[in-house]
DNA sequence: CAGTGATTTCAGAAATTTCTGAAATTACTG
DNA sequence: CAGTAATTTCAGAAATTTCTGAAATCACTG
């Protein structure tokens, strides 16, 4: 590997934090590479930085793409293809959410439904529904919420960010403001 | 294996996304078993369950402990362990997400941190250490956000949840309300 | 349509991870 | 403190994943 060190640094991090997700190092060693990158690289540039074979980059590359985690560029006069990221920091975090959802969340809620329409045929079997009804409740919210807000722009997700649990004082005040307006309602915001 | 049908459909499924995350197939197994057990298991039924072996079982819950997500029961007059899972599906989610910052979260940042330390041998560092500067900012703020709402209860985060884009709504109410009262003051929730 | 360079595919090699059984350890008990 | 049951450890077996080099495919070009 030849590489800035400052670069090989982040580059090795990445790769072990790969393995640590269902991504395997290889992958993430070439997403972060072509994160720092000034300019979009091709694939022998890859092969090269991170002396691995082309075969591999060409198999991760492809992995990557159905990540949507990496943008293709063309040169003029020149067939190879060339590889990015997006510029944008927020825009990767919504693809990074988006697919991971799409491959973990998705899924689990649908075996997790599947399972809650058949009739348990046992004590334990009632038990363990319940439970399973528990997880897919609080699944089912947190999509909720995620399928909410990821309509936002970035400026205000940052700012509701940012906020953090300020909120629920605003919550409080507002509970005020409409108790005096209105005839007693103790909790409008419980509605969903 | 030999489980009620409905529960081996759910450990299955834990298996394969245990191996999608870091954590092996057994542990997510094992993990997907204890959750809708009514009672403690010991880890001789977890092996004789899942068909493994007893060392197996025993390794695997060692990492479990390490997550923080089983409970150790005792039974008087029984000197095995028995193992469960928290109740409260919130508790686990909050676990979940600790540890996972921190595994995944705070490394990255201390690296990110490190690097952005160093100075800059060449145009192309700079350039890797202003795009490492942008991720950095973006999980600190996530970070910042995750500190602050850890902290509420159960009820409020859940109230929180449920409203999702909806505050947006709320932020831009209060800005109307406040305007009212004082002197120009466009956008108070900007500040941190 | 032969020639060339880029890319992909894929069988098997290499590396890594997971799992097991046997042995060791721990913690009691009579 | 010998005996016993529960548990852990760990070396190596088994399974899985990752990676490579060689061959195949693709997309042009003269």
């Amino acid at each position: 590997m030849n590489l800035p060190p400052l670069v090989q640094s982040f580059v090795l991090h990445f790769g072990e934090m790969g393995s640590r997700w269902g991504i395997n190092r290889t992958v993430g060693q070439i997403y972060a590479l072509l994160f720092v990158s000034p300019a979009p690289l091709c694939a022998e540039e890859i092969a090269d930085s991170l002396s691995i074979s082309r075969s591999n980059v060409s198999m991760s590359l492809r992995e990557l793409q159905a990540w949507n985690l990496v943008l293709l560029k063309h040169k003029p006069d020149d067939r190879r293809d060339f590889f990015t990221t997006p510029d944008d920091v927020w825009q990767i975090l919504r693809t990074l959410a988006e697919e991971r959802k799409k491959r973990e969340v998705d899924p689990t809620l649908s075996v997790l439904r599947e399972i809650l329409m058949q009739r348990p045929a046992s004590d334990a079997e009632r038990y363990a529904q319940e439970r399973m009804s528990d997880m897919h409740t609080l699944i089912e919210q947190l999509t909720h919420w995620y399928e909410d807000v990821k309509q936002l722009e970035t400026e205000r997700l940052a700012t509701l960010l940012s906020l953090g649990a300020k909120v629920t004082k605003l919550l409080e005040a507002k509970d005020r403001v409409v108790s005096l307006g209105r005839s007693r309602r103790p909790n409008p915001a419980n509605k969903s």
